[in-house]
DNA sequence: ATCACCCGGGG
DNA sequence: GTGTACGGGTGAT
C-alpha cells in the first residue's frame, strides 16, 4: 500500500496503534500495529532492587532490561538502569505516577515517561505523517518513506475538505450552551452545500449522516466561538445522543477530549477551548494559532518536517510544538530526558547578577522628525545568536569547558566546545528551512507565493518562541542562564553593529533589540554595502528593511523623552510603518482607529520634512470632523466598541474599571466569561460608579442608545497627542485650538 | 501621586 | 501543560 499518514494514536483498550492512511487511490486505510513503549529507571542498587521486587508482585506483563547504559543531554553517562517495557500502555503512566505519589522521585530518577506514543512509533519506524510512504504489511507494519521530511518541493495528499457552521437559536443577547441549535451547515469544495433545519436531534443526526456519505479527511469548524465542537457536544447529551456524536470515521470510537483551560501565555491569560480529536479525520480549528498564523499548507509542512501527527500540532502553541521537536530529536539520538524537570543550582555571584537580566539593547532614541532614514533589521537575530554562539541549556555554564575560549560577552559565562547542544542542533534546520521557503516565496508568484509563505511563517513562530523558551522556568529545554546569555550577545552584537555604521559615516538615530535607523551623511555611502559589512562583520544577516521619505520618533507623554517603540514614517515606496500608538492596539474602539488612519493618511502624502509641516494643520479640521459626528450621535456604534481581554475572574478585580462593570452586566444576564475571553463593550457615563450605567455591553447597545461622547472626544484628543506632541502639541494645548483659543504652533525646524 | 490593569511581536 | 522582561498608556483611588 503507498500513500500518506494522516493521524496516528494509541487505542488503550486494544494496546496497540492504530495509523489512518489515506491511500493513493484517494480511500483511506485503518491500519493498526504493535508497539511496546518503555521508559528508564535510575538509583541506587538497592533501591533499584526494591523496585524489582515490587514489579515482580505486579500484574501487568511488563519486561524489564537490567544494566542498561545511556547518555544524558550534558553527556553524563548512567549505568545499571533499568528499562521497563509496557504491553499495556495506561500500566506506563500509572506506574509513573505511582512512584511521583509516593514521593519518591528522589529515589528513583525516571526518564522518557511523557513523550507521546505517537511520537516513539513514528521515530522507531523512522518515518513521518504526510509523507508519501510505502506500507507493508508483515508481523508488523513495514515503512518506506519515498520522500524525505526535509524536502521543499513535494506534492502534499489531496485531502477532501468540509467545514461545519452552526448557527445558534440564541435565547438572550449572547449564545449560550443551553441555547439550541437552529440549524447546521456543512460546507465542501466539489459539492454545494447542505444546510440543516429544524428539530435539533434531527439536524444532529442530519450532520452524522452527512458526514459519514461526504467522508472529508479534514473538518474545519467555523463560527464566532472556537469551541463549536464543545457545543455540539453539549446538545447533543441533552438531546439524548447515549452513544455520542460520532463524527470521525471510526464509530467504536468516541471522541478524544482534552478539556478547556486557562493559562498564561505571551504575557497575558488565554482560555483554551476544549480540544477534540476525531478518529480517521483531522479537526482543524480555525481559530487555532497556529491555522491562523500560517494555514493548512504550513500545518502539513512543519507536520511531515517535525514528525508530530497534524490534528494534535494544529493546536499545539509553537512553544509546545518547538519543544516537541527537541524532545523527539533527543529521543531518536537516544539521548534520555528527565521525566520532571530539576535544574541543579549554579551559583550565581552578586556582580553577575547585576550584569544579567536585561533584555535587548535599547539606544536612546531622539524625538523629533528625521529625514532621510534607513531601517537596517537583523533577519532572526536571536535563534540566530543560539545556532552560531551555541547556547543550550547544557552548553552554557557546562562543567566539562570550565575554561572555555567562548564566553558570553560582560556574563563571562563559559560556553561548551566539546559538544553541540540540543537547541541549537535542532533550531539550524528550522532557520535554514525558512530561509529556503523565504527565498522561494519570493521568486513566485500566486499560489505558489502564498504555499511557501504558509510554510514560512509557521516556522517564524517556532523560531521566535525558541528564544523566549529559554527563559521560560518550565520550559523542558530552557534555562535561564541562556536567556540571559542570548541577550547579552544580542546587545553586543547591536553596538557592534552601530559602531560598523559610525565608522563609515551613518548616523545612528536610533537602536533597538535588533533593528538599527541610520541617516547618511554627506559623504556618499550605499546602504546594501553597509548591510554587507556589518554582516560579515558579525556573521548575521542584517538586512535593509527600508528607506524612510521623513519619520517620526514619539516622545513618552509623561516625561517626554524617547520612547524606544513609538514611532511613524512614511517608506520610500508610499506606505506607512507606524509602530506603538493606539492604531497598533488590537482593543481600541474602530473610531480611534480610523481617525489616526485618517490624519496619517494626509501626513503620508508629504514627501518631506517641509511638506510634513505644511500638513499638520489638517489634523484639526480631521479632528473637529470626528468630534462633530460624536456630537451628532451620527457615529456607528460598532466603532465605539473596545474589546479587551479578561485576565481573571469577576471576583478578583480589586478595581471598578471598565471590564469589571462589563463583566458585571454579563453576570446579570446569567452569562459567566473565563479569564483569556474577550469582552466588547462601549463607554455610556465614565464617570459613574454604577456598572450599568458606566458601560454597556456591544451586543446589547441598541441603535438609539445614549454613550459618553466626551469620554470618546477625549479619547480622541490623546490620540492627536501621541501623534503631535513631539511638535509642540499637548492635550491642553489641542483644546485650545479646539476652543479657538489658539491657531497652531509655529515649530522651528531646520 | 500611586496603584491596578492591559497592551505589544509579523506581513 | 503555560515564552521572557519591560516600558508604556489609561483610569481609579
Amino acid at each position: 500500500m503507498r500513500g500518506w499518514i494522516l493521524d496516528l494514536y494509541p487505542d488503550y483498550y486494544r494496546n496497540e496503534i492504530v495509523v489512518w492512511v489515506k491511500r493513493e487511490n484517494g480511500r483511506v486505510a485503518k491500519l493498526t500495529d504493535r508497539f511496546v513503549p518503555s521508559f528508564y529507571v535510575g538509583g541506587e542498587e538497592d533501591e533499584l532492587n526494591r523496585l524489582l521486587e515490587e514489579l515482580s508482585f505486579s500484574s501487568s506483563p511488563s519486561r524489564i532490561v537490567c544494566g542498561c547504559e545511556k547518555e544524558l543531554i550534558d553527556g553524563t553517562r548512567l549505568k545499571n538502569l533499568l528499562k521497563i517495557e509496557f504491553k499495556d500502555y495506561l500500566e506506563m503512566t500509572r506506574l509513573a505516577e505511582n512512584i511521583l505519589q509516593r514521593g519518591e522521585l528522589s529515589r528513583y530518577h525516571l526518564y522518557n515517561v511523557d513523550i507521546s506514543l505517537a511520537l516513539r512509533y513514528l521515530v522507531e519506524k523512522k518515518i513521518s505523517p504526510m509523507l508519501h510512504t510505502r506500507i507493508e504489511r508483515a508481523s508488523v507494519l513495514k515503512y518506506t518513506a519515498m520522500e524525505d521530511p526535509a524536502d521543499l518541493l513535494y506534492n502534499p495528499p489531496e485531502l477532501r475538505e468540509a467545514e461545519i457552521e452552526i448557527r445558534v437559536e440564541r435565547r438572550g443577547k449572547i449564545a449560550k450552551p443551553s441555547d439550541p441549535i437552529q440549524g447546521i451547515s456543512l460546507h465542501s469544495s466539489g459539492n454545494d452545500s447542505r444546510i440543516f433545519n429544524g428539530e435539533e436531534t434531527e439536524v444532529l443526526e442530519s450532520l452524522v449522516t452527512e458526514l459519514r456519505q461526504l467522508d472529508p479527511d479534514v473538518v474545519y469548524t467555523r463560527g464566532e466561538t472556537t469551541d463549536s465542537v464543545s457545543y455540539l457536544l453539549h446538545r447533543a447529551e441533552a438531546g439524548g445522543f447515549e452513544d455520542g456524536l460520532h463524527l470521525g470515521r471510526d464509530r467504536r470510537r468516541q471522541l478524544r477530549k482534552r478539556e478547556g483551560r486557562t493559562y498564561f501565555s505571551y504575557g497575558r491569560v488565554v482560555f483554551k477551548p476544549p480540544f477534540y480529536a476525531l478518529s480517521g479525520r483531522i479537526l482543524l480549528d480555525r481559530g487555532s494559532f497556529l491555522y491562523r498564523e500560517s494555514g493548512v499548507h504550513g500545518l502539513i509542512d512543519l507536520s511531515r518536517f517535525s514528525g508530530i501527527p497534524l490534528q494534535a500540532l494544529s493546536q499545539m502553541s509553537p512553544g509546545n510544538a518547538i519543544t516537541t521537536m527537541q524532545l523527539r530529536h533527543a529521543y531518536e539520538k537516544g539521548i534520555l530526558v528527565p521525566w520532571k524537570r530539576q535544574n541543579p543550582e549554579y551559583f550565581k555571584t552578586a556582580w553577575m547578577l547585576l550584569h544579567s537580566d536585561r533584555g535587548g539593547y535599547i539606544f536612546d532614541s531622539r524625538v523629533g522628525i528625521y529625514e532621510d532614514v534607513a531601517e537596517l533589521d537583523f533577519a532572526s537575530m536571536y535563534p540566530n545568536i543560539m545556532v552560531r554562539y551555541n547556547i543550550s541549556p547544557e552548553t552554557v555554564l557546562c562543567r566539562c569547558c570550565r575554561d572555555s575560549e567562548h564566553r558570553v560577552p560582560v556574563l563571562d559565562y563559559n560556553i561548551c566546545e566539546k559538544r553541540i547542544g540540543l537547541v541549537p542542533e535542532v533550531l539550524k534546520p528550522v532557520i535554514e528551512r525558512r530561509f529556503a521557503y523565504k527565498r522561494l516565496m519570493r521568486t513566485s508568484q500566486g499560489d505558489a507565493a502564498e504555499l511557501y509563505g504558509e510554510r514560512q511563517s509557521i516556522l517564524k513562530w517556532l523560531l521566535i518562541t525558541s528564544f523566549g523558551y529559554q527563559g521560560y522556568r518550565n520550559a523542558r529545554f530552557g534555562r535561564i542562564e541562556g536567556h540571559e546569555a542570548i541577550c547579552a550577545y544580542g546587545r553586543e552584537l547591536l553596538l557592534k553593529a552601530k559602531e560598523v555604521a559610525e565608522y563609515f559615516d551613518f548616523e545612528v538615530i536610533h537602536g533597538l533589540v535588533d533593528s538599527l535607523w541610520v541617516k547618511r551623511e554627506a559623504r556618499v555611502s550605499d546602504l546594501e554595502d553597509l548591510c554587507e559589512l556589518i554582516s560579515g562583520e558579525i556573521g548575521i544577516d542584517i538586512n535593509l528593511e527600508g528607506r524612510y521619505r521623513w519619520i517620526v520618533f514619539l516622545p513618552n507623554k509623561s516625561t517626554e523623552v524617547g520612547a524606544p517603540n513609538r514611532y511613524y514614517g512614511l517608506l520610500e515606496d508610499g506606505s506607512l510603518k507606524v509602530r506603538g500608538i493606539e492604531m497598533r492596539m488590537h482593543n481600541i474602539p474602530g473610531i480611534i482607529w480610523a481617525y489616526q488612519k485618517d490624519v496619517l493618511e494626509v501626513f503620508s502624502r508629504s514627501q518631506n520634512i517641509m511638506e510634513f509641516h505644511d500638513s499638520l494643520g489638517e489634523t484639526f479640521n480631521i479632528l473637529r470632523r470626528y468630534i462633530e459626528n460624536l456630537r451628532n450621535k451620527g457615529v456607528n456604534p460598532e466603532d465605539l466598541i473596545f474589546s479587551v481581554f479578561v485576565t481573571k475572574s469577576l471576583g478578583d478585580y480589586r478595581v471598578n474599571n471598565f471590564v469589571n462593570a462589563a463583566l458585571k452586566h454579563l453576570r446579570r444576564e446569567g452569562v459567566e466569561l473565563f479569564p483569556g475571553q474577550v469582552v466588547r463593550y462601549i463607554v455610556t457615563d465614565q464617570r459613574s460608579r454604577r456598572y450599568f450605567e458606566k458601560v454597556s455591553i456591544a451586543e446589547d447597545f441598541e441603535e438609539e442608545d445614549s454613550y459618553d461622547s466626551e469620554f470618546y472626544r477625549s479619547r480622541l484628543i490623546k490620540a492627536t497627542e501621541s501623534l503631535l506632541l513631539p511638535f509642540g502639541y499637548t492635550a491642553e494645548c489641542i483644546e485650545q485650538i479646539l476652543c479657538g483659543q489658539k491657531q497652531s504652533i509655529l515649530t522651528d525646524f531646520i
